[in-house]
DNA sequence: CTATAGTTTCAAGCAACATTGAAATGATGG
DNA sequence: CCATCATTTCAATGTTGCTTGAAACTATAG
């Protein structure tokens, strides 16, 4: 189907596969590629890598967490918004504090990049 | 070590792990953290994603990635030089075409997406 | 009901990243 | 050496993400 000039080596393996085609259409659906790059985009950040190793040691409250970095507090808010929202943490009320732990997705997350 | 108030429920668990101070020295280190927010950034953008999905089914030039994607070149290549610059694909040069391919951390990368 | 402590939300400013088209580079073939 | 093709680089622009301090919200204790 595809009318350009590309090297012998490749033409070969790639009729096999189906053609631009072929390869296109087993992508990841939009789907999938959203959630991949939510979480990416969320690990992105050291803030909120090192927020989610420590949160995977210890749940922690907010008030931990801004004691141990030095951040404010709007700041750790807004890192762990981020972490929230790509499902790598969640949080539970207790009394006036709002304590931080990792989803499973997180935890999972944690151990892929310690076994490096 | 630590004069703030915390709820006991973790006051007692984060004593027995060395307190925060603990805590922070078990954290990855800042070479650690900067290789995984590199790779996480090159992951986190859905041209970049699907790029090393199609680049892991078949080593592809330029042109025919753009070909199968209809992006303007300098676009694509500006993702490709951040997937490379995190240690994602490599290229090798065949006559006057340049070939892209996943490195094994590339590989690696996709498998366990994959393996969701 | 009020005061207080923990936390989030908001708006503004700044920095990093993405997109575009045009120009530059580098390899190849005549 | 010249022309061509594949690819990258550059500069300008638009867009997204991060940081900050102030204000708002929520739960608890008095």
């Amino acid at each position: 189907m595809e009318e350009i000039e590309i090297p012998d080596s490749i033409r070969c393996e790639l009729e096999e596969k189906g053609g631009i085609d072929g390869i296109a259409r087993l992508l990841p659906d939009d789907q999938k590629i959203e959630d991949v790059t939510s979480i990416a985009r969320a690990l992105s950040d050291p803030v909120r890598l090192r927020v989610l190793f420590a949160l995977s040691m210890q749940p922690m409250c907010v008030c931990l967490l801004v004691a141990m970095t030095g951040y404010a507090y709007s700041k750790m808010s807004y890192h762990l918004s981020v972490l929230k929202e790509s499902s790598l943490v969640c949080a539970r009320q207790e009394g006036n504090y709002l304590i931080y732990y990792p989803t499973d997705l997180g935890r999972k997350v944690v151990k892929w990049i310690e076994g490096w």
